[in-house]
DNA sequence: CGTGTTATTGAAGTGTATCAAATTGCGTGG
DNA sequence: CCACGCAATTTGATACACTTCAATAACACG
């Protein structure tokens, strides 16, 4: 069902500066400047393979990862065995801070989809620093209400639209937010909630159409992106 | 599509002294003692009459309820005019503040079931109070957690498990959480993701299994929750 | 006691999953 | 650099669960 490398090899990669990395002001827990120095001392870099679990679902997740380089998919496995893809994550966005909080073990997998630098959070130590920081527990509760937002607006529309409308604002939003990344088909539908199959005859659909172009290889062009969108947007 | 009556009247009800309050502890914001005279001034306590509307979706909404009696029922509606039930509120629990922090207008609409006495802390107010207080502001973290757990498990049942065992499902909740409700078939398939025809047509196959008992009027009563429970848990 | 809402039943249609088999494209190692 | 092998893609046929529409029946409520 997944055959992916282990989680125990873990390399640490070159560091970062906190002060000057590029990605400071996208993490809640370390955009503002007055606990840098401390977080410095317990943050570490890891790099993963393509292909190597951060973590595994079921895992008590305790650190928050934030991806500097490279790309992370987050997904989650039903009894019968299909995997759905709840998030992905590239460079600048955090994850992982879902299960800090409610004690829970995590309901999905993170799986680096390309060779990934991410800097970790330990957040055990570094609770008792943030816990005095009104402005991150405050960053923290915005970024999990739009966490909330995000997760029912994506349910809402699993549930309403049919497997067309879906197939479409999959690859506006994967090419939106992932340009240069290749998706295969199966990507596309564990995203939209649909089998590979599905997505082939409704990409066939949509080049016949004239909205995509797909003669090259494997990849996929979108070609009018607004008619995509007005499959799916009202 | 939407019938119900308008939000504009609202009737101020008896005001519950917060110290006396029996739900309090249950309500992130005031859970805690310390901030509890500054709240008390700023709360409103008001009564919904049944089929009344406490909030649209769309609005920006900028209080955080609290349930002190009667049922309140969380609803989106999709393009197609169908609606989805996000979430039940019974006596105790909060709602209302996913919106809050997110400066987005509310995907959903609060609908109150029952005539219901509901406890209104306008948060542009209470926020000044609060952002001092980390407890509370690591109660609210916690709640926001929480949050997208359950809205995630959720979503990730609809998509795989089929109409029956989403039946099954939403009846065994439904009657766990709100024992003394009447459910219409209606109400369980908007909860369930369905048709009220698929519901009653899976009722029929329960009663036939001998798992319900729907003789006395329209009224469900669950004989075997334990085997419509493994319908859906594995 | 009538009227509207909720529930029920039936028939028909459809979108999508599923299964199986053939083909293409791609990376790897010889 | 080519050939090989494997994974990804494609296509077709089939099945079926569920929605939808429509018409009737039961119930609640004024």
């Amino acid at each position: 069902m997944r055959d992916l490398k282990p989680s125990a090899i873990q390399d640490t990669c070159a560091p970062v500066k906190c002060e000057t990395c590029g990605h400071r002001k996208d993490n809640p827990i370390c955009m503002h400047d007055f606990s840098l120095p401390e977080i410095e001392k317990l943050k570490r870099d890891i790099s993963f393979e393509s292909g190597q679990i951060i973590f595994n679902s079921g895992e008590k997740v305790s650190s928050l990862y934030s991806v500097r380089s490279g790309l992370v998919k987050l997904e989650t496995y039903s009894e019968s065995g299909s995997a759905h893809t709840v998030q992905m994550v590239g460079p600048g966005a955090a994850f992982g801070f879902r299960h800090l909080f409610s004690n829970l073990p995590s309901t999905a997998t993170a799986v680096a989809l390309e060779n990934s630098e991410i800097c970790v959070l330990p957040m055990e130590q570094i609770l008792p620093i943030i816990s005095n920081r009104k402005e991150i527990l405050m960053s923290l509760i915005s970024k999990l209400s739009e966490g909330v937002e995000v997760v029912e607006k994506k349910w809402l529309h699993q549930m309403d639209l049919g497997a067309v409308e879906r197939v479409a604002e999959a690859l506006v939003y994967l090419n939106d937010q992932f340009p240069s990344t290749q998706w295969t088909r199966k990507d596309i539908a564990q995203w939209a909630g649909t089998t590979p199959e599905t997505v082939i005859r409704t990409l066939a659909q949509f080049e016949k159409e004239g909205l995509i172009d797909q003669s090259e290889g494997r990849s996929i062009k979108l070609v009018n992106i607004l008619s995509l969108k007005s499959k799916y947007n009202s």
